[in-house]
DNA sequence: ACTATCACG
DNA sequence: ACGTACGTGATAGTC
């Protein structure tokens, strides 16, 4: 016997919204209805055990019964605003699930489960009604069954009534419960009824008469007198009232049960929606009912024959999807040969459709797939994910034809942590597959290469078929939103970045280490003067013992200056202040510093210098929400500018034999994209006349003439400049500063006084971000700020300052990148020597040949200034030098 | 794995 | 009444 669930979309979705509160993602948009409808149904779904469902709804809400009585519609309430987005939300739902909807103009959703629910009886079948409407009673039968779920205190308790069990709770028959209602009325579904008539009487009369018609034909002797006086008078009333409460069951709509029958709802559409709409607690459950990708194993080819036959298929195709594995045998015993070189191992190759793994162990050697997948990617568009990292293993890749799709996905949504297949797979494919920790676990694959080669195989196909599947799926969001910033920007940039990574930067090691014998001669004394100062030895690099030393009573007991968590802090601003109290602060705040550059930069750099005598850094392209750069083993650039001491350590980055640094940084590039965006005249001006750009501003918040600007007001507007671009905020300005939050706030009320188009400007940053969800820079980057929602003030407050910054930062990180493009481009065209080999954020250093360095010179300000034209000018500072140090 | 600190733009 | 400047990475200590 087969069973069909029909379900009352309003009446349900009403339920759902007022009894889960307070849902509603990262946009605002409420979907706690949504939520609540599809986990009451998933319960009766699985409560029920349905072979058909059907959802009913009105065709619009709120409707009412039969058009012809719409003057009663006033005393209805209107529906919430948040209920209401959520009912197209609902049924976009349920259509990605498969599931049948049916409304129809001129029917309430009551009258088509009526005249559904009669069908499948007809069709003998079980039939379930899940409402929370009691109105629908009336429809029980033996076989059709109401489901009423009703939720108090928490807890849900479901009420079901066939026919039997309707009279057994009220007395009568379903078909009677009409008469009854309408009888006694009901306000809520505008049923007049008849006055004075109540439900005790209603069912009386009803229980004896079992129709209104009868009763109205033994009207005289009904009781009590004023029922049968008052049903005589409005017995035109109540045959409209019956009229109204009764649900047609013979509307007129199409309807083909075999279109309904319940399959696989945990849809791959129904997933992406889930995601879009972040309804995260009903992820876990899709993730487990998804179909996963067919496991229809990843065919695995090693003879030469098979690949030659596969390349020259896969020729065709636009787009291939590429991974390997490549290691050499050495490490797998935990021995690190450099002498030996990595072995092709496995590489997988894909189309949209289907992924093939060549297993090199055959009669296929290296070199031989080597150059024919550099064949393959002058004939199609090769995608990985990583391209910079498989540029390594792949030099001679074809540039023009070779795309990575992370760092599509990171123009998508730069906040991500990562950007891995499984993600991408699940995010934009709605697939879930395995990541290559839960296949391969967290030791490297060389290590497990024998004992796991199914599931290394598993891996590296997923990854070649989801580069290419997901690559071609975003293609055209790609090329309509991001189409200069990933075409001409960033794809450019990732080979521009793996030449520099390749290039290196060549370290003096003697002088380093002198460097670093020096500091620790100085660490050393520092280190037993503040032990004697203290009374007691201690590890002074543990902030937890620093902060014992310090601030306890009976240690030193200076005054208990604290902040932090886990204690008293003790950085570096914090101990400055606390300077006069002690002499012990001083070294402290010494050894700190010395103990830093030793440690981060002596230690850290020799340890990265590779067999070349160079450090070849890594820079890495997705993993900054503003669109900078990130950089990382070693990170080059934080290196010691500020202070003199750490400064000398750029004195060990050299450049080759018969070449010289030539450095050339920008100058206030955000404070000129800052004035660009605005379009305030003033600021746009005081660049144009080349004015210092803080002293103007000291001179507009001081009044002042800019030859009376002190150097302390120039500090200060210099602050506050530097305060408007991280988002003004009277606090952070008056830490900066070591003032009050009065005054800064007074400094920033001059500067917008000063700047009028600027408060408007930054405001209307915030204002479109909250809009949007997003922040944009010049160049369309975008970055989602879901903070903008957030009912915390703090996370708020946050993610308005990250809507001023990000379109600031964001747009000088644009910029820079074209001139690094653009830069590389044409030191190639004119065949010169001299390479781009560093990117600090708003500097460039090449290591220009020493018969090259005016070309360069020439080259940098034409390439750097002409990198975007704004309305004000983009200016330079260029030095060159001997070392890191002369060339800044 | 997390926190505190500090180097840079 | 709240508690914050924006963006990173490396190190050492602590859990």
């Amino acid at each position: 016997m087969s069973k069909l669930l029909l379900i009352d979309g309003h009446s349900i979705l009403n339920r759902a919204y007022y009894g889960v509160r307070g849902l509603s993602n990262s946009k605002g948009v409420p979907t706690n209805a949504v939520y609540g409808f599809l986990n009451m149904m998933f319960k009766y779904i699985e409560e029920e055990e349905p072979d058909y469902i059907t959802v009913a709804f009105d065709v619009s809400a709120p409707t009412f019964r039969h058009k012809m009585f719409e003057e009663y519609k006033g005393t209805r309430k209107p529906m919430d605003e948040d209920l209401r987005v959520q009912v197209p939300m609902i049924q976009e739902m349920l259509e990605a699930m498969g599931i049948t909807i049916v409304k129809k103009e001129g029917y309430e959703a009551d009258d088509i489960l009526g005249t559904i629910s009669r069908i499948g009886e007809a069709e003998g079948m079980d039939v379930a009604i899940l409402s929370g409407d009691r109105d629908l009673l009336q429809l029980a039968t033996s076989k059709v069954k109401i489901v009423i779920p009703k939720t108090s205190k928490g807890v849900t308790t479901t009420f079901y009534y066939y026919d039997k069990d309707v009279e057994e709770e009220y007395g009568c028959t379903p078909i009677e419960f009409i008469d009854v209602k309408a009888l006694m009325g009901d306000s809520s579904d505008n049923i007049p009824g008849v006055p004075s008539i109540g439900e005790k009487t209603a069912k009386t009369i009803i229980s004896k008469y079992k129709s209104i018609e009868n009763a109205y034909a033994n009207v005289d002797e009904l009781k009590p007198p004023k029922a049968s006086k008052n049903l005589k008078e409005f017995y035109d009333q109540a045959v409209m009232s019956k009229e109204l409460a009764t649900i047609c069951v013979e509307a007129d709509i199409d309807y083909d049960i075999n279109d309904c029958k319940l399959e696989n709802i945990y849809t791959n559409e129904a997933y992406l929606l889930c995601k879009e709409w972040e309804i995260k607690r009903l992820l876990p459950r899709f993730e487990d009912n998804v179909k996963s990708l067919d496991k229809q194993e990843y065919k695995v080819i090693n003879k030469l024959s098979q690949v030659e036959k596969l390349l020259e298929r896969l020729s065709f195709e636009e787009y291939v999807g590429f991974d390997y594995v490549k290691f050499n045998d050495d490490e797998k015993d935990g021995q690190l040969d450099l002498f030996s070189k990595d072995a092709l191992r496995l590489v997988a190759l894909s189309d949209k459709k289907d992924c093939y793994c060549v297993d090199l162990s055959e009669e296929i050697s290296e070199t031989y797939i080597t150059n024919a997948i550099y064949d393959l990617s002058d004939k199609c568009n090769i995608v990985c994910f990583n391209l910079k990292d498989t540029l390594y293993d792949f030099p001679k890749l074809n540039r023009d034809k070779c795309f990575d799709v992370a760092v599509a996905f990171y123009l998508f949504n730069p906040t991500k942590k990562e950007y891995e297949y499984a993600d991408v797979a699940s995010e934009y494919l709605g697939l879930m597959l395995p990541d290559k920790e839960e296949l391969i676990g967290k030791k490297n694959i060389a290590s497990v290469f024998d004992t796991k080669q199914k599931e290394i195989i598993e891996y590296i196909c997923n990854d070649a078929y989801i580069a290419c599947a997901s690559y071609i799926k975003v293609l055209p969001q790609l090329k309509n939103e991001y189409n200069q910033l990933y075409f001409d920007i960033e794809m450019p940039l990732l080979y521009t970045l793996y030449d520099m990574e390749n290039e290196g930067i060549t370290l003096d090691r003697n002088e380093l280490v002198e460097y670093g014998v020096t500091l620790d001669g100085r660490i050393k004394e520092l280190e037993s003067t503040i032990y004697e100062l203290a009374g007691e030895k201690f590890n002074i690099n543990s902030p937890k013992q620093l902060g014992e030393i310090l601030f306890s009573e009976d240690k030193l007991g200076l005054p208990g200056s604290k902040k932090t968590k886990s204690g008293y802090s003790t950085a570096a601003d914090v101990l400055e202040k606390l300077a006069p109290e002690h002499e012990i602060i001083q070294d402290i705040l010494e050894y700190r510093g010395l103990s830093k550059l030793h440690s981060t930069y002596v230690e850290g750099l020799l340890k990265e210098q590779a067999a070349d005598g160079k450090i070849h850094c890594n820079f890495q392209q997705t993993v900054t929400a503003t669109g900078r750069l990130s950089c990382t083993e070693p990170n080059l650039q934080n290196i010691p500018i500020r202070m003199e001491l750490g400064r000398l350590i750029r004195k060990v980055f050299i450049p080759k034999k018969d070449y010289v640094f030539v450095d050339a940084d920008y100058s206030q590039v955000e404070l000129r994209v800052l004035a660009h965006m605005s379009e305030d005249q003033e600021l746009i001006d005081a660049f144009n006349r080349g004015d210092d750009i803080h002293t103007s501003t000291a001179s507009k918040i001081f009044d002042v003439e800019a030859d009376e600007v002190t150097p302390l007001m120039r500090r200060t507007a210099k602050a506050v400049n530097f305060g408007i671009v991280y988002g003004e905020s009277s606090f952070g300005l008056s830490q900066n500063l070591g003032i009050s939050r009065k005054e800064a706030k007074q400094y920033i009320e001059d500067y917008f006084k000063a700047y009028p188009k600027m408060k408007e400007f930054l405001d209307g940053l915030v204002a479109t971000a909250k809009e949007k969800g997003y922040s944009e820079t010049i160049l369309g980057r975008k970055r989602p700020i879901i903070e903008l929602q957030s009912k915390n003030y703090n996370l708020r407050g946050f993610g308005e300052r990250v809507a001023m910054n990000t379109p600031i930062q964001g747009s000088a990180a644009d910029i820079i990148k074209i001139a690094m493009v653009n830069v590389d481009k044409r030191l190639r065209s004119q065949n010169m020597k001299s390479r781009l080999i560093l990117q600090v954020h708003d500097e460039l250093l090449i290591e220009a040949s020493k018969d090259e360095e005016d070309e360069v010179y020439k080259l940098l300000e034409e390439e750097m200034m002409g990198a975007l034209k704004l309305s004000v000018p983009l200016e330079i500072d260029i030095h060159s030098g001997d070392t890191w140090y002369e060339a800044k």
